[in-house]
DNA sequence: ACAATTTATGTATATTTATACAAAACTGAA
DNA sequence: TTCAGTTTTGTATAAATATACATAAATTGT
């Protein structure tokens, strides 16, 4: 089942990016159309996990939305070993930001393994990691 | 009385920033001790248009704290003309910009003025305001 | 495989937050 | 000032969110 909070976190990051969510109950009930079925109570504990908050949005109404520190500035390193990409996060954080970095849809990223603040990205053969790293973090600040 | 709620939102900003509020209940309190007495119903609504949101603290406990695209973000603009920098910021977003520049505490700022999406930034005599706007920019990126 | 430990989740509920509504305070114009 | 319109606020309560506790599931070490 451990495999299952992982999926429900995507999900929900992915909700979150996507739709304008005002509460936990509605995020609730988008999960169950797509199978994942929880409690608001989980739904509550995820979401501090994932730091995602309510915010105001730009029409005034509550909608939740991932803390923008995310993406970027919980970034502490980005170093580079062959094809591969090593980025170190805040504690907890490599899943969040392995999700915004899939969201890119670079090119030259082959796709990401996220730990719990490590994060490994496979650059594509043919590309230079050097200068997929800068493209990365060009797009991940904001 | 419409002069008591800037001072509160004023207070309000002052105190996210530098203290850890939890709850709502709680920042009533700590407006009560400096003689700001509103209901928390009040403080809902005054955290709504300041753009301030419930977020998870670096501790992993709730916490309060302006949201992030206030200090850099939502500014749109920033003219010079002569010994004044003009900013315009999203609507409802001035006071707070107007908050992280004082707080900056830059020698080359005398003080600023801020209605809803517009701010006066006065340069001091004796400073070059092209420099300023840099460093304002500079320091309220974050 | 088993026991011990850790992690995840639901249930029930406490706590916290948002808001409908009414009243009070303020504003601008005559 | 007085009136009409607007804004702010409190009260009461609805709505939303967080968590204590119990249990189940997964993990780890043997």
């Amino acid at each position: 089942m451990y495999r299952e909070k992982e999926k429900r976190h995507q999900a929900i990051l992915d909700l979150v990016d996507r739709t304008n969510l005002s509460s936990q109950e509605i995020l609730r009930k988008m999960l169950k159309t797509i199978g994942l079925e929880v409690t608001q109570a989980t739904l509550s504990r995820d979401l501090k996990e994932l730091h995602v908050v309510k915010t105001i949005g730009e029409d005034g109404e509550y909608k939740y939305a991932i803390m923008e520190e995310i993406s970027g500035f919980q970034i502490a390193s980005c170093d580079i070993s062959g094809n591969l990409l090593v980025l170190h996060t805040d504690p907890g954080m490599a899943q969040a930001v392995a999700f915004r970095v899939d969201a890119l849809g670079l090119a030259g990223i082959l796709g990401t393994v996220a730990g719990d603040d490590t994060l490994l990205v496979v650059v594509a053969e043919g590309y230079d990691s050097r200068k997929v790293r800068k493209d990365l973090w060009q797009g991940v600040q904001k």
